[in-house]
DNA sequence: CCTTGACCTTCCCAAGGCTGGAAGGTCCAT
DNA sequence: ATGGACCTTCCAGCCTTGGGAAGGTCAAGG
């Protein structure tokens, strides 16, 4: 199947299927006429690193699940620890924009919003990391 | 007052003090042998534009409040509008980190962890969407 | 006066993860 | 033969820095 079908079987554009070839996370066949032809199991790391992605893992990371994907020797540590490593990435995140969520809001309620000049925003901005207590 | 100084007293790295000068949000003088020159007006902006960063504003959001908090003709509306787009987007990324977040939980905790192959991690990547029920 | 070393300058490259576009080849239907 | 939908490669850009090279400037010490 040509990258057309592909990219529609997996939701994926054409063009980060061509880049996934570059970087190397899939080697596709070369029909005769020089494009792309996708078997079934090029179609599975697609689906797989269309799945990955959307959770957030980064590409090196996806690297190294598919290589475990494709490994029917691989331990289940061994996946499990990558996830683990980006479920904590994902927790610092939330954690970090929380504390901006929970900051702002501070500033926005202060803040009256009418015609006036006054803005505890700009305020808040401008001063330095005081926080609402 | 040079960069060096300026970054210091910001936190700013000094690249990227240099680099909001090129994007046009600050503009130090230079002194006569091209070193900037910063006076008390551009510290004040960049520790300004250093918190607004802190807390997520986009460059252009930055850009559009520094004009605000230049403007003593202001209405607190308008810096609040501004606040409140930058208050939805953080909401929306932590709502999509937390359901990240509790599909690989999910799928983490479902997993041995052992020397065995057998992955529900694996398989919730290859399989499509279907989350825990 | 010369050197050292800490500054400062500009310029270019890299990252991540694509995305867009240009120029051109291929295939199929009319 | 022509059109249009596909495919190819290559080049460049996005955004916000960070790194580093090559070189100018300045103050202190010998």
């Amino acid at each position: 199947m040509n990258i057309g079908e592909a990219s529609q079987q997996t939701g994926l554009p054409a063009k980060t299927i061509r880049y996934y070839e570059e970087i190397r996370l899939i080697q596709p066949h070369r029909a005769e006429n020089g494009y792309r032809s996708f078997a079934q199991k090029d179609l599975h790391k697609l689906t797989f690193l269309a799945r990955a992605r959307g959770l957030g893992f980064s590409i090196e990371d996806c690297r190294a699940l598919l290589a475990l994907y494709e490994d029917d020797a691989r331990a289940s540590a061994d996946v499990k620890k990558v996830a683990e490593g980006h479920l904590e990435r994902i927790d610092q995140k939330i954690t970090d924009l929380k504390a901006m969520r929970d900051t702002l809001a501070d500033l926005v309620d202060a803040c009256a919003g009418d015609h006036r000049p006054d803005c505890p925003i700009l305020e808040g901005l401008s001063m330095g990391k005081a926080k609402a207590g």
